[in-house]
DNA sequence: CAATTTCAATCAAACGATTGATTAATTCAA
DNA sequence: TTGAATTAATCAATCGTTTGATTGAAATTG
């Protein structure tokens, strides 16, 4: 077994099929991935997948854990003080789904970790489990928190969970569907520019759909 | 050749590992499902599928070409009067949108469709062109004449063109997401019953994008 | 200090199993 | 009888995994 400290920083081998496992999985899909392409872009021998994470299928846990672990550290989510004013609510949502959105359209490195988790989503893989419960409710129950403080709503009323689900669908798409959405807006490809201009009518979304929630 | 009008059992050999194969693909993805399990589901022999259809990836091809026919035949679109009211623009898109959602959500047969579609996008598929030029184009475009409309904004403007788009992620995210919702909702799937509720939340997300387009 | 052992890590090669495709024979309806 | 449709059997190719050998740097020993 690897006895390296499996953490942040570059780590070698390890680390190269991790991000090579991501990368492939993401974009060609789990079973259409090789382990001998694995190997190849981590400029590695096949047998190494075996020897670091037992399999093919250890693999693919290892970069579910590891998406967890990098899109908690983007999130960087602080609690939530319960005597925030709606407006104060209203502008760290803002500036929080601000940086989200910038960091899943705006970086290359976010597009793989969409897509290899949009996978292991529609096939409900165990992997999705584990992120689930990991980070993904704690993170969407502090979201609700704030929608609840901004929009006058009880945080974890129907009307909230659905809501920050829905605008968390409207961010998803524009990365999942982008070539879609690039072809018909003319653009060459979603790069910084256009993620500015989806962040700017995302977010006049966001204080639209805060001003009627609950309001069904 | 079994060119019988097209219902929801098994009408030949032909529809059968169409069925199949929307079902399968969708499920486990392309290169996971083998034309053995793909003939098995269908009750036939894996001859079949070079025979129908010429090999694996001709069958690929024939599902993609009966999510258009089949989601062309739900959005029953008719042209857009031009001058239209902005509240009958309005109505006209809560209706539509109504019955796209019931769709999506309600029907177990979306549910395939959506998550073949899904692979065929995140892997930059040609089928995704054919479908883009033969019907989301088209459909879209419709969509923005009428968003346009009950907005007061050109119906091709950056805005309401981007506006479209997230409101049809919101839907698609619930559709795909649908067991993390369920979780996180409490609910032991997603019904008809939780997909009324969540329509009813969407709508009311439509007036408030509707209220707030171009306004950036 | 030098010689030896230990061990994580990587490699080329090979394994059995499964893949999509093909073939020739057979069935069935008109 | 004829042509379309289906079948069982077989093909080469590729799959994930396993194997035994090799490396180089620590750890141990004399």
């Amino acid at each position: 077994m690897a006895q390296t400290s499996a953490d942040t920083p570059p780590e070698g081998t390890r680390a190269a099929l991790i991000a090579a496992g991501v990368a492939l999985f993401g974009s060609k899909g789990f079973a259409a991935t090789s382990t001998r392409e694995i190997a190849a872009r981590a400029k590695t021998n096949v047998a190494s997948i075996a020897y670091h994470f037992g399999g093919k299928d250890g693999l693919r846990q290892a970069c579910g854990a590891q998406f967890a672990q990098r899109l908690t550290a983007v999130l960087q989510q602080a609690p939530v003080p319960a005597d925030l004013r709606p407006d104060q609510a209203r502008a760290l949502l803002h500036a929080g789904f601000a940086r989200v959105i910038g960091f899943i359209l705006g970086q290359a490195e976010a597009a793989e970790m969409v897509s290899f988790m949009l996978r292991e989503v529609s096939e409900n893989s165990p992997i999705v489990d584990q992120v689930y419960a990991g980070f993904m409710e704690g993170t969407h129950r502090n979201v609700c928190a704030l929608w609840g403080l901004a929009s006058g709503c009880a945080p974890e009323s129907d009307a909230v969970r659905l809501s920050v689900f829905s605008f968390i669908g409207q961010i998803l798409y524009f990365r999942i569907g982008n070539r879609i959405v690039a072809r018909r807006m003319g653009w060459d490809a979603l790069g910084q520019g256009e993620a500015a201009q989806i962040a700017a009518v995302l977010l006049v979304h966001l204080d639209a759909m805060l001003g009627t929630t609950g309001k069904v």
